[in-house]
DNA sequence: ATGTAAATGTTATATTATAACATTGCAAAC
DNA sequence: GTTTGCAATGTTATAATATAACATTTACAT
């Protein structure tokens, strides 16, 4: 459907579930949620969602800027930032901190902390709740007087995918 | 002793203990290892260290680059750059990857997993060993079959004292 | 002293992100 | 239906962060 970006790394969580419905389920939850909030995902915000999700890779902003110029000849890179700042706004993307790169929440709309698993090798994101450890953090906080929110957590690794193959 | 980057930030952590302490003893421990390891803490790498300890705020690259041109007049980029390398592969410092900015570590030469508190305020970041986070995170690892090592986790918020200040 | 690898110097450039101001488009108020 | 205001986008320029590539110097083992 879009150009992707070439790259050599292993994808498999792609393989194995049906991610067409991720896609669809992710724009139809973020176009209820937009016109809920009376905000709007304009063609080129919607554009650049449905970019991120066009896998669970961690995907970059000038990536997503040569991806989305096909559609949007004008597009520079405020065009991207201005886009992600919006989604990341309504809670519809995550920044993932340590590799300068975005992927889409698929819990919007929740309030949500959580931990990120971040694959190392195939880029292969992984969103998962992880209530003990967020409440073992705000034990953690409270102990330490610290104030805070929401927080996204990352962790480094290898996703059982790619460790299986490595075997 | 040094030139230091001017800021307005509040900073109280240097106020409350003896910070001259943390600062011999990171830098002794750091030659200790060295020594040990049979690796070179060269005139550069331990000024860039003395430089990062120069407060328990987080400090980014550049800023490091002008502090360190009154002593290393040839210093470029590069030159930071490797240093900070260095230092981080021996863990004598920790990268902020929320902020690309670097801290001393004060448990170097440990195999250790931590939570840094990261003051959005005042930068000024806490190194806790943060055990029940840890062996949650293990837990959850193990049950999503992500492989990974020596986490440092990076939480968001208001230091003890900037809360303290603004009530 | 000589050879070798590590460290540093140097130049250039890649990558990530934002500032600042102009223009467009759309909807509410008149 | 025009005016007005504001959000979104366009456009140009530049700031901030980081690395590549190659030359030179230094440390130090033999
Ligand atoms: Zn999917
Ligand atoms: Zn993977
Ligand atoms: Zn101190
Ligand atoms: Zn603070």
């Amino acid at each position: 459907m879009y150009t992707k970006a070439e790259n050599n790394q292993i994808s498999v969580n792609s393989l194995i579930h049906d991610h067409k419905k991720c896609v669809t389920e992710a724009l139809s939850i973020a176009e209820r949620l937009c016109s809920l909030r009376g905000v709007q995902l304009t063609t080129i915000r919607y554009q650049v969602l449905e970019l991120i999700w066009s896998s669970h890779k961690a995907v970059k902003a000038y990536e997503l800027l040569d991806l989305i110029k096909p559609l949007q000849n004008a597009a520079k890179p405020p065009t991207i930032y201005r886009a992600l700042d919006f989604l990341l706004e309504q809670g519809l993307i995550h920044r993932i901190e340590s590799l300068n790169a975005f992927i889409g929440c698929n819990c919007s709309g929740h309030q949500h902390e959580l931990l990120l698993l971040i694959c190392k090798q195939c880029y292969e994101v992984e969103e998962r709740p992880a209530l003990k450890v967020m409440s073992a953090l705000t034990e953690e906080f409270s102990d330490a007087n610290f104030v805070t929110h929401s927080q996204a957590i990352e962790a480094h690794g290898l996703c059982a995918k790619c460790n299986e193959l490595k075997s």
